[in-house]
RNA sequence: GCCAAUGUGGCGGAGUGGUUACGCGGCUGAUUGCAGAUCAGCUCAAUCCCGGUUCGAUUCCGGGCGUUGGCUCCA
């Protein structure tokens, strides 16, 4: 499989650090708030490439971190009058069962920043050792003058400001928090340096260090992620023996926009995913998501999700017949997911296999794009259509239109064969 | 200002140095209790601009313009 890499702004074929494996990291959100839209297509896209590389018999280890301690949750917390704990948990559960509802089940494991404190103040030790990291009074900073690869991946030649905090007691403007010293509530830790918390890069290197040692495959998220978060991760960990790429294949997906604008919190222009599926079904949305490729920018438009709709539901109408296996069609479906995860070149993939009635591809490639291809018929279903079928047979058209009538209602879509 | 992504038909959205996927929509016919769907066929139609390389560029190179984003928390 080839990928490309935000490192070498390339694609490249995937090597893996050891063969058959494959550790993937993906920044995970932060939760003060429900997850909308963008968070959707970030973790659906990532879901597919760990789902589609165990397909292909590789192992894969797919960590993600949760952010529960940070300047958005101490405020929210403050502002709703809850305790940080009470709001983080709140949001990660309702983050879960999002995601849960999405399909997306492909993550190994779940890691808290907050259950990993240990390993931060661990990882902030050694990197003073190295002297690439000092004290103030208001707590570490890291000494981005001491390291010469920062702008290596977003392109931004000595990076500028790297961190939001104006601080007169650090060294250069650029330098980042690793440790933040004061009382922040609830979310506050005994530390070598006094009580405090940790600053926002430094949980993920501290976790991925933990599962993946230094070096690892693959790292994902979101484009908005590269700068300065992904370049202060790099500068964390290979500052630590100095292994270098820390990882390879850095991934990227690009950003979902409304209007034109894209989708976040801070602009308020942003539709929860359970919003949206109050009128999308979590098919239509994974197939809306992976009608675009995953690095180009996707406007989220109600047009466009009846699109994905009206496509999805013509694949299921035309998958009926079992006509064995479609070779062509399915060497064109895994060349097109080799091919940097190109999911439209996929789907339209999908469209032949469904059109020459290849149901066992369809089965099977469903189960990778997290899919179903094939309608649905559970047994109360096929009775209601056996029982229509009769009465229209009978000719008694009133009845079996009124059963259609309420199907259709509660969501079932029904096609009737010619009688 | 600096950095990055992106610019394809009526719409969404791929690939490609020469014949431009796939879907949605539109049209015609078949089929049909009706609706829808399906089947056959059709039409339709696009590669931001200007240069360069080339027999030939939408594709490669250079420049420009537009859009979005990053430089502040953000998937």
């Amino acid at each position: 499989m080839d990928l490309y890499s935000t490192l070498t702004r390339t694609v490249e074929p995937l090597v893996t650090l050891h063969p058959d494996k494959v550790y993937l990291f993906v920044c995970g959100p932060t939760v003060y708030d429900y997850s909308h839209l963008g968070h959707a297509r970030t973790y659906t896209v990532f879901d597919v490439l760990a789902r589609y590389l165990r397909w292909t018999g590789k192992e894969v280890f797919y960590l993600q971190n949760i952010t529960d301690v940070d300047d958005k949750i101490i405020n929210r917390a403050k502002e709703e009058n809850v305790s940080q704990p009470a709001l983080a948990r709140k949001f990660e559960r309702e983050y879960l069962r999002d995601m849960h509802t999405l399909g997306i089940n492909a993550v190994s494991y779940y890691a808290r920043a907050t259950t990993h404190i240990p390993e931060i103040i661990d990882q902030v030790e050694r990197l003073i050792a190295k002297n690439v990291a000092y004290v103030t009074e208001n707590g570490v900073y890291f000494d981005l003058d001491t390291f010469d690869g920062n702008g290596e991946l977003s392109g931004q030649e000595r990076a500028k400001r790297v961190s939001r905090v104006t601080d007169a007691s650090k060294h250069n403007p650029n330098d980042f928090a690793l440790w933040k010293t004061g009382e922040y509530g609830e979310y506050t830790w005994d530390s070598p340096w006094g009580r405090g918390r940790p600053g926002w890069h430094i949980e993920d290197t501290a976790i991925s260090e933990k599962y993946f040692g230094q070096q690892y495959d693959i790292h994902g998220g979101g484009l908005d992620l590269i700068f300065p978060h992904h370049e202060a991760e790099i500068a964390q960990m290979e500052s630590l023996e100095g292994r270098h790429p820390m990882v390879k294949y850095w991934m990227h997906t690009g950003f979902l926009t409304v209007k034109g604008e894209k989708m976040s919190k801070s602009l308020g222009n942003f539709i929860t995913i359970r919003d949206a599926l109050k009128t999308w079904n979590p098919d239509v949305l994974r197939y809306f998501i992976l009608l675009s490729h995953y690095r180009s920018p996707l406007q989220a438009t109600d047009e466009g999700l009846a699109n994905a709709a009206k496509g999805l539901d013509h694949i299921r109408a035309v998958a009926k017949k079992d006509n064995g296996a479609n070779p062509e069609g399915r060497k064109a479906f895994t060349d097109a997911m080799d091919a940097d995860l190109n999911t439209p070149m996929a789907l339209a993939a999908i469209q032949s296999l469904a059109a020459s009635g290849d149901i066992e591809a369809l089965r099977e490639y469903g189960a990778i794009l997290g899919i179903n291809f094939l309608r649905e018929t559970s047994a109360p279903l096929s009775v209601l259509h056996e029982i229509r079928n009769e009465l229209r047979a009978r000719k008694q058209f009133e009845v079996a239109d009124l059963i259609r009538e309420r199907m259709v209602a509660a969501g079932i879509s029904i096609t009737d064969a010619p009688l």
